[in-house]
DNA sequence: CAGCGGCAGTGTTACGTATAACGTGGCTGG
DNA sequence: CCAGCCACGTTATACGTAACACTGCCGCTG
């Protein structure tokens, strides 16, 4: 069981088994259908199990051109979704021998100007989220990544010729979002928005313009800040300390922005949700650690990165992909509530 | 520039540069001092860069048996701590030509058996958390992980034969913690600890409890718990609601209980810092979110990834690294303040 | 002038796998 | 009785790199 270091080749698996390399290699590449009786492939298999034997990757690389490993193109593994999506995509590999890298490595130290690197050469096919786009200039053109196939993630479905997405249904969980605070009787409604121009955020952008719009009376004000907590803050509060009749609701583009807004709802002495509703999206962590917790829209990440990674292995099967489009989920928690009487 | 998709082999380089490929192989690979003259080995170079060389590493790795890839061992990638650690370990790879991949295949898929599977055939090397040492039985036997040289992450340093070790000094983030505590006048305190049996932790709860007996009329009262919001906020107020006089102080063993404990407060009515001092550790994004934002102890994640993978470096080389203790900060926010004067 | 050592390279080989091409008995239909 | 075919394997080869062994050649030395 524990060899001395020495990893059995397929070759000693054969000589164990009595057969040829060739056999073996057959056998444990399941292309053995007719070619290789029943009893001498269970016995190549025994064979290999004793010894406790693994192909050599970079071997079967070498001769296949494949590498049986997927990029993972995110902006930050630090962002709690980008992680969730990583672990989703990592799961749906595994269960097909594939694995998973990550670009860039983190740091940014990497090359910029030839994104891949030397790691083109490693890798059969790329995943690459639309909020990294900026870091792959040129990326998804003629629907592939430098040559090679790929797979896009909360991007625009509709781009002529691109290459095939896995979308969240973010127009209709930040609808749904929309609508819970109309419901509770909001008007006045600040949109805390990001300031990054990525299909993702236009969509939320003009949805919650056009729910808005809808509604006679309702009054939105939109405003975009970087996607953290101090500067959500900061945003917010500029937007409650405005000229005019204090809003009653921060609809926010993330739960970390709606960090932001507690906080400068508590800095203002408003109480949330009493006298301010907050809501968020992503479901991160943090909107349950946050007091009270968020309302928000829970993302299935894990999923986004799984259909990914499904996708990008039709794609190397050679077939196409259909479109994906997740669910969301409105979560109430809270951090919404109705709007207080005297505002009303 | 923009090859047709057939990769250029040193071959092709060596063809360009008039000279054979064995030559290409020497200077590409900075093995050429005093085997092939200067000129030579410039002109070697430019042909490489002419034609967008990058060897090929599946045939490297079959020559070499050397992969140039390192397998981080982490609990969860969605934990920021780990992912963070990643980031720095990518970071210092990347300079040296490696890669990092991750184990699990986060969702436990891969076959607890065997920990490194097939993966084991891909890599030099492991960098290993104590904290998933339960994924990984018998890991660091004989300094060793499964035969592959390894470095553990934040794992006592004190055991004989052990694998190198990069740790953090908990012990002296906790203490000052502690000791800050004591210093706002705090007396009655609880040390909201996790119920996880690892190094990192019991070195926590031993210094905790000896600084504490070093004061005299300090009272301790330990209450464990899992490392979740949830699970924090449920011991917490157990602790709080506890017969006798209301701890002043909640000591938590990381920035999650941390908000469990706010939560808890916020419960029972009592206002932080003002009824009750929170005090977290790691300075997760987390800390600065909520409000008031924690004291708590800035750990170097990127570094202790960073210099993990250095010393899996010089294990690679046949060195032996010395150990390492990387400094942490104690960081004073809002959330901790001095006892009240009524308590006093 | 023979011999030696260092320079600047070249020729060749091995790594372990996957697959195309190639037997080889035995059975069967005509 | 033989062609043909199936079931079952084997042989041979290619992949791209790194390392080892080797070869001229030049200058120096005794």
């Amino acid at each position: 069981m524990a060899s001395g270091g020495i990893r059995p080749t397929s070759r000693d698996v054969a000589r164990a088994a009595g057969v040829s390399q060739a056999t073996v290699s057959l056998v444990l590449g399941d292309k053995w259908r007719g070619r290789v009786s029943e009893r001498t492939a269970a016995v190549v298999r025994e064979a290999a199990g004793d010894l406790g034997y693994a192909p050599n990757l970079a071997a079967r690389s070498l001769r296949t051109g494949r590498t049986r490993t997927a990029l993972l193109v995110v902006p930050a593994l630090t962002h709690e979704y980008f992680a969730r999506v990583y672990t989703g995509a990592a799961a749906v590999a595994a269960e097909h021998g594939f694995g998973v890298v990550l670009y860039p490595s983190p740091a940014g130290t990497g090359p910029a100007r030839d994104p891949f690197g030397s790691a083109r050469a490693a890798i059969d096919g790329v995943l690459a989220s639309s909020m990294a786009a900026d870091a792959l200039a040129g990326i998804g053109e003629g629907g592939r990544a430098g040559g090679l196939p790929l797979v896009m993630l909360d991007s625009d479905p509709a781009a002529p010729g691109g290459p095939p997405t896995v979308n969240l249904a973010v127009a209709d969980g930040i609808r749904q979002v929309a609508r819970h605070l109309l419901a509770l009787g909001h008007r006045r409604i600040i949109h805390l928005a990001s300031d990054v121009d990525t299909w993702t955020f236009r969509v939320r952008a003009d949805t919650v313009a056009a729910e808005l719009r809808a509604v006679p009376g309702a009054l939105l004000r939109t405003e975009r800040c970087a996607l953290d907590v101090t500067a959500a803050r900061d945003a917010a509060l500029r937007a409650l300390t405005a000229s005019g009749p204090r809003p009653t609701a921060v609809l926010c583009d993330g739960d970390t922005l709606a960090a932001g807004a507690c906080k400068a709802a508590r800095h203002l002495g408003l109480h949330v949700p009493r006298d301010l509703s907050v809501s968020g999206f992503d479901d991160l962590s943090l909107a349950t650690a946050l007091d009270p917790e968020l309302t928000t829209v829970r993302l299935p990440a894990e999923q986004v990165g799984g259909a990914g990674m499904s996708a990008l292995l039709t794609l190397l099967r050679g077939d196409h992909p259909a479109p994906v489009d997740l669910p969301v989920e409105l979560v109430v928690r809270g951090s919404t509530g109705p709007v207080a009487a005297k505002e009303a």
